[in-house]
RNA sequence: GGAGGCGUCGCCUAGUCCGGUCGAUGGCGCCCGCCUGCUAAGCGGGUUGGGGUCUCAAAAGCCCCUCGGGGGUUCAAAUCCCCCCGCCUCCGCCA
């Protein structure tokens, strides 16, 4: 959620960014009415409850007399008593009328906060999904009809080379799931160990968190919004599938206040990611780019909101330096405000070239969220100046389909074998090839 | 799944039977001041978080809420009643 004395402030400015995403500007009036309704509300009750308190203060002591005093004492005792009785039920009509309507307003005016989508960092390319900035191409892709040999995509490397088994996945979970096999499944276990050990490397705690969360971890996150419709939640639990590591990453401090000192905390979080791909039907169908369930090593940095710029770009850079190391031609975007998720401010993609297809297509995504995350989880800090809410970030350092895709496809030799680069050979065993079974 | 115990403002802790000077005790830690050549000790003070009000804004002040969470009884709830959650111990089951 955003700060409210923007909104109160500065309500223009929530407006543009509702605008500029593309999501509803009308909350915004509704919510600086709630918001105002909320606070008389507030006063009425405090003024109130202020009352009855004061009369709990008469009442107590004259007990406390009574339970002592003699009997010729009791009759005067209680009748004071008695006096100031006499309205005190109404009192306390009153009281628990004027609560019910704080928590009444108190509610709808949480309710609208909670529909708002995090102001748009200004930096950010305006429009939607095709709008996005280039910002920077990274190697070239390989001329395979200059080498003398036709593409194979992942799905027919994955075939020969025994790695990959989409068929069988289908018979047993549906289409859009698939087994990792031989070679595949070592591949995954060697790009988890290089990441986990990139990131160890640069300072991030390695995490293995819970995959199924409750609904508070997944609403904080802002998943619940827009997105919904793309998460599995198991009905009997009310638990829901993570779709990324993101959200039981940036649940840990839920509801902590950190020492400043100890920032930027940051984690490296191995986890399955489920994903319903509502919406995307007959998009990507074909081999494993696009799938209900895939693993992923997800960096996630609590730091300070004035360091969050660079935090970003801090995290953007082990993103290229993973990638990098796999020798994967890519480019760099700044995605466009209407294709931000609800917790972004500013989103970096790393697109990796498909040869298949001959385009890139995304594999990793960098979000400073801001304090949008911290603020519904409560997430703060605390420094010399007091507490207030942090900002968190989070970076892919490799979504292993996608970039099994991406690795294959452009290693691949003209004998279906594929070429492991040199930064992954040590978790392969030193192998340098991946070579067809038969 | 069954039985029992526990949950207090960073940590530990008093209080809960018998509702009102608990509107929460004490210790540790931490912060500020005094003393001291420095440090330690000692002395004095402070130390949950949130909301509201006031203000151009902030601080201070004042008010309300906050004793795991939610509801109830009552003029009044840490304290009584109900539901839920978490942790611990034992039993059962199990990877």
């Amino acid at each position: 959620m955003i700060d409210l004395k923007i909104l109160r402030d500065d309500p223009e400015r929530v407006r543009a960014s509702q605008r500029s995403r593309g999501e509803d500007e009308s909350i915004v009036d509704l919510l600086l009415a709630a918001d105002e309704a909320r606070r008389s509300a507030e006063s009425n009750y405090g003024a109130l409850r202020n009352e009855q308190k004061d009369l709990g203060k008469l009442i107590g002591p004259l007990q406390g007399r009574l339970k002592k005093a003699a009997d010729n004492e009791r009759a005067a005792i209680s009748a004071e008593i008695d006096t100031l009785m006499a309205g005190a039920s109404d009192l306390a009509d009153r009281v628990k009328a004027a609560e019910a309507q704080r928590d009444a307003s108190d509610t709808s005016a949480q309710a609208l906060l909670g529909r708002l989508s995090n102001l748009i960092d200004p930096a950010a390319p305006v429009g939607g999904e095709d709008d996005f900035t280039v910002l920077e191409h990274v190697l070239t892709p390989r001329d395979f009809a200059a080498e003398g040999f036709a593409v194979r995509d992942h799905v027919e490397l994955g075939e020969i080379l025994g790695a990959i088994d989409i068929e069988r996945g289908a018979k047993v979970s549906g289409s859009r799931f698939y087994y990792l096999t031989g070679v595949g499944a070592l591949l995954e276990f060697a790009l988890i160990n290089h990441a986990i050990s990139l990131a160890c490397g640069n300072g991030f705690i390695p995490m293995i968190p819970p995959a199924l969360v409750k609904p508070a971890a997944m609403e904080g996150t802002g998943f619940l919004g827009q997105a919904a419709e793309n998460v599995y939640r198991l009905e009997a639990d009310d638990l829901y599938l993570v779709g990324t590591a993101e959200v039981p990453l940036a649940a840990y401090h839920s509801d902590e206040i950190l020492d400043a000192a100890t920032l930027p905390r940051r984690y490296v979080g191995y986890s399955p990611c489920f994903r319903r791909e509502a919406g995307s039907h007959g998009k990507d169908t074909r081999g494993i780019f696009r799938v209900h369930w895939f693993d992923k090593v997800e960096m996630f940095s609590y730091c300070d909101p004035a360091d969050a710029l660079n935090e970003h770009a801090r995290l953007l850079g082990w993103e290229r330096q993973y990638l990098d190391s796999l020798e994967i031609p890519y480019r760099v975007i700044d995605v466009a405000s209407g294709d931000l998720g609800a917790s972004a401010a500013r989103k970096f993609d790393i697109e990796a070239w498909v040869p298949s297809q001959e385009r890139y297509r995304e594999v990793t995504s960098t979000s400073n969220c801001t304090e949008f995350q911290a603020r519904r989880l409560r997430v703060r800090m605390r420094d010399g100046e007091g507490v207030r809410p942090l900002a968190t970030l989070n970076g892919t350092l490799v979504a292993i389909t996608r970039t099994m895709v991406a690795l294959l496809e452009n290693h691949q030799q003209a004998d279906g074998s594929v070429r492991v680069p040199a930064a992954l050979q040590p978790y392969l065993g030193g192998r340098e090839f991946l070579t067809p079974l038969t």
